[in-house]
RNA sequence: GCACCCGUAGCUCAGCUGGAUAGAGCGCUGCCCUCCGAAGGCAGAGGCCCAAGGUUCGAAUCCUUGCGGGUGCGCCA
């Protein structure tokens, strides 16, 4: 359930209900209508704009529309006051036992609350990090890794029917060059000298599989051609990444449901399929593309070659699906693969790229449009990069220097937990800053502390309480506002969950968090000048029983909106 | 040159997809521990929301233009 949307069905069968009496005339579109929480709380609980939206339509004053709802709205019991304020506002203010309600559906729907079925059950793919296997996931992987999976959970308890899925980028140029890397690395294996050129990846990680390769085949390789071994070679050291990219993954607490092979699509005709596919839309011809304005390639000669016409959806050029020399472009099997989810029936599909990529989303999202015909939307979040701080210093990566920043370092470093919070404390498409000394400092300053702090202390309480025999399930007992005001903030759960899974934007949870466990420490901390205000009290079982509810309370959502990011809730801070 | 993203307190950033007097943290000023963990809390100062137009009852939010920053722009994915 959901507060907000239960007052809103309030208020329209209110202006219903002044419909029939003729008060206002048939036939009002209520689209624009909202019930919202006021920026002042001085406005009261929740304020509706419907006087203002349907004062033109209905050609009669606002103020006058106003105040015939508030006469309507006020015979409800939920209703304390409704009042008519500024340009035609209807604040209005619930009554108490509506708040007490909010913390006792918390404690009854429990993990559930705030659940919401949104998404009735479509399927969405939210494909994520789908970095080249090439190498160990370095902290921009990691940020789109979090993204993803955060975006996915919260998909998941707005209603939808999520599959968390992974692109291995196995079938260009550059698994080619891992695997002569590989080779290089199984050549030093026996003993011999060999350099690393340029187009070659000298990382340190590949010793070890050079080795387990030699093992698997002693010399077989050894002085022979590239076409004796390329095939096995590459297979393996593929399959050594994904095992490594895997691992990664697993420290961050990330698992995909699916991995989707780049390789799959070449040779099988799924490429071809999904190109006729488009041909048969008319989408594909033969066409020279004029060169880029402003930035001229020093190569650049016009060229005929095989064009998809992304621009009858909404790309500004059309764009090349092969090569001169008739092999595919990169993005031929990136039609492919993206016909092949729509294939397998999802409603919608969301691909997290990093911000480098921004240049492609508008002919993916062309290609989408066309292979669904328009039916399956596509939504492409870009992460931006994230810079790395040590101590306030920018702390310079170099893979020359050896100072590459992999996920792992930063996991090793600060904990899994940390890792997820502050990548989500920045709205995706912002950059981030990410100082490894200030993630860790116990301060308010540092959000992910301060709401675990505030789940340790209601852990905390409820440990004393239950060991001096308070009970744990009395019902909730507001009287103070602090008191009142963290209901209210729970209260918002729901409408927040909505709103962060409708945005795509999980840092929403990140924020209200943070601003529930500010209302909570403050309500913690008047207890101090209040000792009635406690939570445990030995003096007063029975009172102090029902404050440890709205703690609880608290606990639970907490415990909901970390789980979404992906974040253990601590029972105690040390 | 074109496209996308961004521009909000001294700094780092939110701002509920158009609502009322624009918020938080840091930093600055002053308070609050015999009291459930002060690892916290309260109060104050600090703003022409980059600029100019437009849309309307109402704009930080939507549209146009300009300025400033980031990213990308056929045979790398």
């Amino acid at each position: 359930m959901n507060l907000f949307t239960d007052i809103h069905r309030l208020v329209i069968e209110a202006l219903d209900t002044l419909t029939e009496d003729g008060a206002l005339p048939e036939g009002l579109a209520y689209d624009n209508v909202t019930v919202e929480p006021p920026r002042d709380p001085a406005h009261g609980d929740m304020a509706t704009n419907a006087a203002m939206v349907l004062a033109k339509p209905a050609g009669r004053k606002p103020r006058d529309i106003a105040e015939a709802l508030a006469g309507h709205l006020a015979t409800d019991e939920r209703i304390a006051l409704a009042e008519v304020a500024g340009p035609g506002f209807l604040n209005l203010r619930l009554s108490e036992s509506v708040w007490q309600g909010v913390v006792q559906e918390v404690l009854a729907e429990d993990a559930g609350y705030g659940r919401a079925d949104m998404g009735q059950g479509r399927r969405v793919n939210v494909e994520y990090v789908s970095a080249n296997p090439t190498g160990p996931l370095h902290v921009g992987h990691t940020r789109g890794a979090v993204f993803g999976d955060a975006l996915a959970s919260l998909l998941d308890f707005a209603g939808w029917t999520v599959t968390r899925e992974y692109y291995i980028n196995d079938g260009g140029g550059q698994v080619d060059v891992l695997a002569r890397s590989v080779y290089l690395r199984y050549l030093e294996a026996h003993g011999q000298e060999v350099a690393f050129e340029d187009g070659t990846y000298p990382g340190d990680y590949l010793i070890e599989v050079g080795a387990r390769l030699k093992e698997l085949h002693g010399d077989a390789f050894v002085g022979q051609p590239e076409s004796v071994w390329m095939e096995e070679v590459r297979t393996f050291a593929v399959e050594a990444m994904m095992d490594l990219i895997r691992t990664d993954l697993a420290v961050l607490g990330v698992e995909m449901d699916s991995f989707f092979s780049e390789k799959s699509l070449y040779g099988t005709g799924r490429i071809e399929a999904a190109i006729e596919d488009l041909d048969g839309k008319g989408l594909i011809y033969r066409g020279t593309l004029e060169p880029p304005k402003g930035k001229m390639p020093e190569d650049w000669e016009p060229r005929e070659q095989m064009l998809f016409r992304s621009t009858a959806h909404g790309d500004d050029v059309d764009r090349p699906i092969r090569k001169s020399d008739e092999s595919w472009t990169y993005f031929a099997p990136d039609i492919a693969y993206h016909y092949d989810k729509v294939s397998r029936g999802y409603d919608e599909l969301i691909d997290v790229f990093g911000a480098d990529h921004g240049g492609y989303v508008k002919r993916m999202k062309a290609a989408v449009a066309a292979l669904s015909e328009g039916a399956v939307p596509l939504d492409v979040k870009l992460c931006q990069l994230v810079k790395l701080y040590k101590d306030g210093e920018p702390f310079k990566m170099s893979k020359r220097a050896g100072t590459f920043i992999t996920l792992r370092d930063v996991v090793d470093e600060v904990g899994p937990d940390v890792t997820r919070f502050v990548m989500l404390t920045r709205k995706n498409d912002a950059p981030l800053d990410f100082d490894f000394d200030k993630v860790l400092e116990q301060s308010r300053d540092n959000p992910v502390f301060y709401v675990q702090y505030a789940h340790a202390r209601i852990r905390s309480v409820m440990r004393k309480a239950e060991a001096a025999g308070i009970a744990l399930d009395e019902p909730p007992r507001l009287e103070d506002d602090a008191e009142l005001a963290v209901a209210k903030k729970l209260a918002e759960w729901p409408r927040l969950v909505e709103i962060a899974a409708r945005s795509h934007e999980p840092h929403r949870i990140a924020f209200y968090l943070y601003e529930l466990a500010g209302d909570f420490h403050a309500l913690w901390n008047k207890g101090n000048e209040s000792p009635h205000l406690r939570f445990h009290r030995d003096d007063a079982p029975e009172a102090s029983a029902g404050k440890i509810a709205l703690a609880r309370a608290v606990a639970i959502v907490i415990s909901a909106g970390l789980g979404i990011l992906g974040v253990t809730p601590v029972e105690e801070m040390r």
